[in-house]
This record gives structure tokens, C-alpha cells and sequence, in this order.
DNA sequence: CCGGGCTAGTGTATCGATACACTAATCCTG
DNA sequence: CAGGATTAGTGTATCGATACACTAGCCCGG
């Protein structure tokens, strides 16, 4: 019941605590063989495993990084915590769990007890448009690396940012669309206060202006922020926004959602108004989280490389916080796909109405 | 950037440590005001916080619970996870993910690292029909409570267990399905190494038994543990079993799965056949996880109180931690709701085929 | 056979906070 | 006004590991 403790595995090995220190930190080289089998023994028999506050305190550094996703009951970001906690357990590190939603004060007040409590590094699975609330962090030394957050937009300070071209990704959607012959084709956003949202956005509205076609602001629905904690948030956010858009007088054929989940929001939208998916319109989000091939319409989507993302994330947070601070800051775009499944077919014409 | 400490406020308030470290915990009844703002401008002043390393190596506990689920990709743990780390970290409490994909040895390597990190209370989201595994850490003094076990098998020691009915949970969705006429239903059930799945099955076969009917064996369908991390292997799990249930000479008309994600993939192996939810089978699940309400059909599910599990388990950890060690054992059962939506339908008679 | 260099370790101050045993100064109370 | 009780603190050993400065013993060259 008594912890054992390194003195407990020197007296029984024999050895100083030095010795039994200088084993367990792989400074072992010049020590003989049978003393290092000594205490090998003696740790096996004790069933000795060191202290970490211990050693925390005596180092400076813990084996913890920190992990702060706007809600894991979001399935995308389950997956991405999912991946990130298996990818730092292999290089032992535990990982600490955050819920922002999407909150600065929360997402500071998160920091701070992290860095109290001895974490040097944080991955953040989604980043908002701002980051002035965690400069005093860095300043103290605190690392981070940022999923999501494609373009760098003047930070203050140097945060790695790895993730997917999001402007690439909708840019993919909308030629797609573009392709099967819509030309109406609606936005769902939710507020843009993430980069990511903006940069998708963007994607849209640039390949409709490339492809010569006018963006309707119109069709672009940007709903509110959803209260939180709710998973089904989004949901009812991207049906709000098909009731909206499927509403207007010159309704579009197409709608490209922010994510999935607000791609399913428009599927019960369509639903109560009696639009078919996809012969009365077409529907693409983005992430292809867990449920998007068995929908009615398995739903066309954008594949993004999360379990890269969340490997690359954490080699990246352990390398700077293990000392090669001032490398400079990294910012690392994968590659995405489209996968197109059936919730989005060709422009059939205006049905009639 | 060097970190500031107890010493430093004691020096910049002109008092010592010992007094610094009294009003910190809670034990300055007897200091006089003036004292207790010198030191809190100093505080203040300073920007200092505690170093919990510090703190937990000479009281010998810290400020973290350990959460372990088999997956926080699956959207029901997702949203475990999240309301966990919500109510933890209102009472000052930060989470340390696992996720063990149910395998006992990742369980147990899981479990030590959190011992070895100064963790002494785990909240399991799911477990395994045995124990055993974490006798030596119980031993050691490790706190558990667990989610999801509902009745108490002999174990060893004491846990926490908290939870549904399990056996109520499918005893509903039978009781149901029979007074919607269904008299040949199919279980899907995936491997019952734990202790909900086992009480599933059970309040499913006992509920057919009471009602006079025998348990077709045949339409019990066990699938293979699941391939680990793939979010998406409860779904293809739940294809197979419809297509083997099915594919029968005798089919069911309705089918309960042993939970949702399983229940969709009874939604892709009905679609697969041609089989027509809910007019040619009626499907049930049980969780309610995000998408259930806006599925085609919506689906038929049981409704777990995940949010109060959620809380009762953190308060639950943390008396436990907090020294009142030795009391009794809990095992509270909460209340489950059954949600009839529209994947459930009268039986209409052996369709032609 | 002396001394420099190497091997295989050892001894101990230290990280930052806490707990417990102290004590100086003041206050009663008989 | 002696002396016990109370108030408002203080001093320091301690938690368990690490880092760095040591050193005993041996080898080998000159």
C-alpha cells in the first residue's frame, strides 16, 4: 500500500539511488551488466513504477499535453481526440481533455489550469479567428499546435498549425456541384468566427467568381452561435438554415454545408418541406464523419486525413516542448478528397412549383 | 519565464511561507485581515499559481480522475466524455483520457500509467465482465466508479457502479415490439464481454420467455469483437447481423440492436437486401446517440440519462478520492426512457416473397 | 611504480509546497 | 500581577526523483 519509492529498489539492488536513477533515464551506458540486471530485479519484484509528480517537479516538465476541442461530443472531433490520445499514449504521454466551445474565456481559463498543472503543450482541434487570449501563455513558455487553421493570419507569436486547405475543400464542393450543373448553390455556415469557416467560405466564393457566376449573398446562411453543449446543435442549425434557404423565392438546386452535421441538418430540413435528396437538391458537407456513408443518401463529402493530422499534431507539440523551443513555427497542409456518393446527382432543372 | 514561487510572495508580502500556504488552503480563520491582503496583493502582484507537481508529491494526491472509455470516436462516448470533463471541471478536476477498445490489457497498462501519473480515482464509460485486471491497483488504493455495469457480479472489491437497467432497457424494446404484434425478433447483439451486453440479451430473452414465446436461438446474432479505432466497425457489425438475420429462412420482422451505431448498420444491410424499414422490419437501438432523431426513419431507441450518469459519477469519484475511502459501495440505477419513433411499426404480416 | 585516464559507479542539494511542532505577544482571570 | 489560554503567526523536515560534482578502484604507459 506504501508507495515504493527509488530508495526502496537501491537498497534492495544494492546500488545507490543514483544508479537506479541514471538506469531509468537511459544514462546506463557504462554500467555493468549484472548491476543493471540488479536493479532491473529489484524494480520488477517491488513492482516500481516512478513518480511523476517527482520528477515533474524536479525537471520541470510532465508527461501530460493538453487538448482542447470546442465539444467531443461532436463526432468529428471524438475521432480527432480519439487519434490524438492513441498517437501520444505511443510516445507516453497522457493526454488532458478541454471542452471549449468555442469560448476564448473558457478556452484561456483551460490554458491556465493546464499550465498550471504542469502541461507545456497544447493541441488545439479547432482554432478561432483570434488567439490574443493565450499570448500571456506563450510568453510563460506554453506550446501549441493548432488543427484547423489553415492560413496564418499575423498571430502575434509563433503557433505550429497543421490541418487541410479548407478553401481548397469547398473548392472542391462547388466544382463539383458546378459540374452536375447546378448553378444555385446555397451555403450553410454557422458564424464565421473560426478560420476555418472563413477560409470555407471563401472556397465557395471563389470558385463561383472564377467560374463567372455572381455569389447571392442570399443564398449564404450564417447561423448563430448553437448553446452549448448541446451535440444536436448543429443539427438544428443546418435545418434552420435549409428552411431558410429552401424558402427564399428562387430556391438553390444545391446546398453545400459547412460540415456534416450541419449536412444532416439540411436532410431533416428538406424533410419537413418535402424536398427530395438529391432529385430536388443536392447536399455536400464536409469532414465524413462516422455515419455519412450509411444515410439516406449515403452523403457526398470531403474525407479529411485526421489520423495524420492528429499523429503529425502530436510528434509536433512533443518536439517543441521537448526544448527545441525556438524552431520556428510550422504550417503543414494535407492533402483531402472528395468522396461523392449519392446525395448530390445532376441539375434536373427547376422542378416545377 | 521563471516560474514564481510560494517563497517569492512570502518575501514580497513580508511573511512566511507557512502563512502563504495557510491562506491557500482554506486554513487562515485565525490571520488578520491586513495579513490576508498583504499576501493576496502579492499574489496578485505576482501572477503566482501553485505548482501542482509541488503540491501533489507532498500530499500525495492530484487534480486529475482518469476517464476510460472503449472509444470517444463513438458518439455515444463522445458525449459521455464530454459531459464528464464538464462536471470535473466545475469541481476543479481535469480529465485524462483513455481509450482501451475494450481490451483488458490496454485497461490495465491504462490504468497504471494514471496511477504512476498521481491519478487515484478512474471512472470507467463501459465495462468488461471482469475485474480482475485492476485488483493490485484497487489494492494500492486506486478509486473506481463505472458506468454501465449494472449489477454486481461477485467482484473482488468495491466499485462505484452507476447506470441503467440494462435488463429494463431491452425488456421496453421487446415489450414493445410485441404489442406492435412482432413475435419473430432478432437481436444483434456483437460479443457480450460485458457485463450491459450480457443484461441486454437477458432482459430481451426473459421478456420474450414471460410472454410465452421460445427463444429462437437462431435469432441471436454475436458478431466478432470489432477491428480497435475504427469508428465505423459498430455499424459494419450491425450490417453483417442484418444480413445474416435476415438472409434466414425464417427472418425476423423486427430487430433490437444492441445499441445504436448497430442499429444504423441494420439500416445499410436492410438497404443492401432491399428490405424496407420500417414497413418490411421494424429496428430498435438503444443510447439515443445525435443523429438517431433525424435518421430515415427516425429510430425507435432507449433514451440513458447520460447527462446525470455523467455528474453522479464525478461526484461519486471525487468523495471517494477525498478520503472517505473505506465507505460502502454504491450502485445506483437511473432511469431509462423508451423513444418510439417511426423505424418501429406494426407487424403487417409475413410480406410475400 | 607513479600518475593520468577511464570505468562504474556514489553523495547530496534541489525542485515547490505542505504539515506539524513550535513560539512571541497579547489577553484574561482569579 | 502571576500564569494559563488564545491569537497569529514561524521554522523546517519532508514528499520522490534528478543532476551534477564527486571518487574508489583498476589499467596502462613511461
Amino acid at each position: 500500500m506504501a508507495k515504493t519509492t527509488i530508495a526502496d529498489v537501491a537498497r534492495l539492488a544494492n546500488v545507490s539511488v543514483s544508479s537506479v536513477s541514471n538506469l531509468l533515464n537511459d544514462r546506463s551506458q557504462r554500467m555493468r551488466p549484472a548491476t543493471r540486471k540488479r536493479i532491473q530485479d529489484a524494480i520488477e519484484q517491488l513492482g516500481y513504477t516512478p513518480s511523476f509528480a517527482a520528477r515533474h517537479l524536479k525537471t520541470g516538465h510532465s508527461p501530460f499535453i493538453g487538448l482542447i476541442v470546442p465539444s467531443v461530443a461532436d463526432p468529428f472531433f471524438g475521432s480527432f481526440a480519439r487519434y490524438v490520445e492513441e498517437a501520444a499514449s505511443e510516445k507516453g504521454y497522457q493526454v488532458l481533455l478541454g471542452n471549449s466551445d468555442r469560448d476564448p474565456e473558457r478556452e484561456k481559463a483551460y490554458a491556465e489550469m493546464l499550465w498550471g498543472s504542469g502541461v507545456r503543450g497544447i493541441i488545439f482541434g479547432s482554432s478561432l479567428v483570434k488567439f490574443d487570449h493565450l499570448e500571456s501563455l506563450y510568453r510563460e513558455g506554453m506550446q501549441f499546435v493548432s488543427f484547423y487553421r489553415s492560413t496564418h493570419h499575423g498571430d502575434q507569436f509563433s503557433a505550429d498549425t497543421i490541418g487541410v486547405d479548407n478553401i481548397q475543400a469547398t473548392r472542391l464542393l462547388t466544382k463539383h456541384l458546378l459540374a452536375l450543373g447546378h448553378r444555385r448553390i446555397g451555403f450553410i455556415s454557422g458564424p464565421t468566427d473560426m478560420i476555418c469557416r472563413l477560409d470555407r467560405v471563401a472556397g465557395y466564393t471563389t470558385t463561383l467568381n472564377e467560374s463567372g457566376i455572381d455569389v447571392d449573398q442570399q443564398l449564404i446562411w450564417e447561423g448563430d452561435h448553437p448553446s452549448p453543449g448541446k451535440a444536436s446543435a448543429y443539427l438544428e442549425l443546418g435545418r434552420q438554415g435549409a428552411h431558410y434557404l429552401l424558402s427564399l423565392p428562387d430556391p438553390p438546386s444545391a446546398i453545400i454545408a459547412i460540415n456534416d452535421m450541419h449536412a444532416f441538418g439540411v436532410y431533416a430540413g428538406a424533410r419537413d418541406l418535402g424536398v427530395i435528396i438529391p432529385d430536388d437538391l443536392s447536399v455536400a458537407g464536409i469532414d465524413d464523419i462516422v455515419v455519412t456513408d450509411i444515410a439516406v443518401p449515403p452523403l457526398t463529402t470531403i474525407k479529411q486525413p485526421i489520423h495524420d493530422i492528429a499523429r503529425l499534431s502530436v510528434e509536433r507539440i512533443i518536439d517543441r516542448m521537448e526544448g527545441n523551443e525556438f524552431q520556428e513555427a510550422i504550417h503543414r497542409i494535407l492533402p483531402s478528397t472528395l468522396l461523392v456518393r449519392e446525395s448530390t446527382t445532376n441539375f434536373a432543372g427547376r422542378s416545377n412549383h
